[in-house]
DNA sequence: AACGTTTCCGCAATCGTTTGCGGTACCGTT
DNA sequence: AACGGTACCGCAAACGATTGCGGAAACGTT
């Protein structure tokens, strides 16, 4: 049986289109009487609104886009599952577009954004993104856009982040007040920004505790792309290399460490320590369990969204500045 | 700047609308001189169709709906990522729903679905679903859906699963191979069907084995909820039991019972060995390699897209009788 | 010259809903 | 009786794109 309409509706009554349309929406300008046989005949017909027609009359669509480099089991489940909330407690619902990594993909899903009309947009950027040109067509449909966890340098959009270098110089620091010296730092892709600013804790820890091995061109920086990468990188890594701890900037790298230490260090005793950037989920499961800068993608996820749905709310009269919000971490050490 | 429509192409160049949709899909009826300037002018104007137009009038969204209990770590990420790759590569854009494990949910979910004119719905069932009335009005306006993963017994609609007493057998069988005879199943929510099909398959395995010790009332049966529900619950139920192994039907109790044995078991001698079901990543994180029956996530997700895709390109002029896809696993010992 | 074909384009309806602008009753007031 | 006011509802356009049908040229054929 074919979809009813509000039509169908209305010449079963007798009425108008746009008479039922207002009894539907409780209109005031349409009686009681006419109201109740509205919503009957609607039930009867089990009449449900056609919202694509709805969002054409009000070029929305009730949708917000969710776009990242790619889903893994880290951080993302935990990110989308606080994002999801906030978007369907506000009437909104989620899509999710996958960029692969990559310039192209982020522009290709930017471009399925601005034909679907999508209200509004949340975006961690690839790692091969360097300017925000992409952004400005959007930009300039006046869709909100919120830049959250992998950025660049800007402050045109609103951002919601965590404080990449403290968190980086926070476990550091434990690392050194542990009695660690020779410390291995374990970053992401070399072109985001978010490795360059974790790196640069680290040396801001290194350097305070005057521990000089660690300079610029130092080799104990591993660059790794993936988990599998990472594993075997520190396992060529460690067949020359002596060291006391790991600091990894990343889930996907603390579990790539672990791997590696697991497969190299037969006994127990000369592991070395581990400390990651974490949601908490990761070090949960591993055994022991694994010291790491507590940064919740969960929470993440509902400020970044919170922050769009507050512009969707704003509508297109006021004009709200730009801001970077930081989110709030902290050191779970055992 | 406003959006550019088709009648501003038009007027621009003192055509039609009628003849700028046809140009500018390559319509025959159009001369290639007239197709020509409609592009450049589309250019010009950075015209881009307005999809929520298209779908309005072709009574379709280009949307298909994921609808899941609950994102979590597991699983879950591996299965968006297969699906999220099949819908976008056939043109369709992915909505990610979460019934929050809850009858309830779902039932608002398809409801969200039937207003959003979706094209097409896969759908992992919630523990409290044990019918499939919510589904009907969907299927009677014909739009395709397939069951995968979490399921109920049916045959009205397509679905794409394990075998889940198979894969319990298979796990449960190598433990007692291995020598072990007091074994412990760990299984999710009772109302699960599947918790109850992997339940039987432990049950063939032991009976198969002549170990009695395991009836229908056996306490060597723990059933949880949630990852850390299982540690706790585990942790209790490992100081008055004995036990060879368990045997877990996800990663997220494989998880929680390696948790649980890491609290308890001080010395590394006397662990119980860990076989679970998964899709492969956790195992690869955890130390020793947890022994695993794989089943994996991406292929899972890419199948029942595809048998989706399938439905949607065959139109509702050919009937395709429903088929319930088992995708093949196998186990990973080592 | 009359007719048939082909080429190319516009008119207008359609998808389902919303809404500004009216218009018709009906009421009570003076 | 004339007027103002209120209550209630319909007309028609609009959102942007698509498409069946028809029509006007231009061309070729007999």
């Amino acid at each position: 049986m074919k979809r009813a309409t509000i039509k169908d509706i209305a010449s079963q009554l007798g009425v108008s289109p746009s008479t039922v349309s207002r009894a539907l929406n409780d209109h005031p300008d349409i009686s009681d009487k006419v109201k109740e046989e509205v919503r009957q005949v609607a039930q009867a017909l089990n009449y449900h609104v056609n919202l694509t027609a709805v969002n054409l009359r009000n070029n929305r669509s009730g949708l917000i886009a969710l776009i990242i480099p790619e889903i893994t089991m880290f951080f993302f489940p935990s990110l989308i599952k606080g994002i999801e909330e906030v978007v369907s407690a506000n009437g909104y619902q989620l899509l999710v577009l996958q960029s692969q990594n990559a310039l192209a993909g982020e522009v290709a899903n930017l471009r399925v954004c601005a034909d679907l009309s999508i209200d509004g947009i949340l975006i961690s950027l690839s790692a091969q993104t360097k300017d925000l040109d992409h952004l400005q067509e959007l930009e300039a449909a006046a869709v909100p856009i919120v830049l959250f966890d992998k950025s660049i340098e800007q402050t045109q959009f609103d951002q919601v982040m965590i404080d990449d270098e403290e968190a980086a110089y926070q476990c550091v620091s434990y690392l050194i007040k542990a009695g660690a010296t020779k410390i291995c730092a374990v970053l992401g892709d070399q072109q985001l920004q978010m490795s360059q600013l974790r790196h640069q804790g680290f040396q801001r820890a290194m350097e305070e505790a005057n521990i000089l091995s660690n300079g610029p061109n130092s080799t104990y920086i591993i660059h790794a792309k993936s988990q599998d990468q990472c594993t075997s990188l520190v396992i060529d890594w460690l067949g020359n290399h002596e060291v006391d701890a790991f600091f990894c900037m990343s889930d996907e790298l603390s579990a790539g460490v672990y791997a590696a230490i697991n497969t190299t260090t037969g006994d127990n005793k000369h592991k070395p320590k581990v400390i990651g950037i974490s949601d908490g989920h990761l070090p949960s499961i591993l055994s022991p369990n694994l010291d790491h800068y507590r940064h919740s993608g969960y929470e993440l996820g509902h400020l970044a969204a919170e922050r769009l749905i507050l512009r969707l709310k704003a509508g297109r009269k006021q004009t709200i500045a730009p801001e970077t919000l930081i989110l709030e971490g902290q050191l779970v050490v055992g």
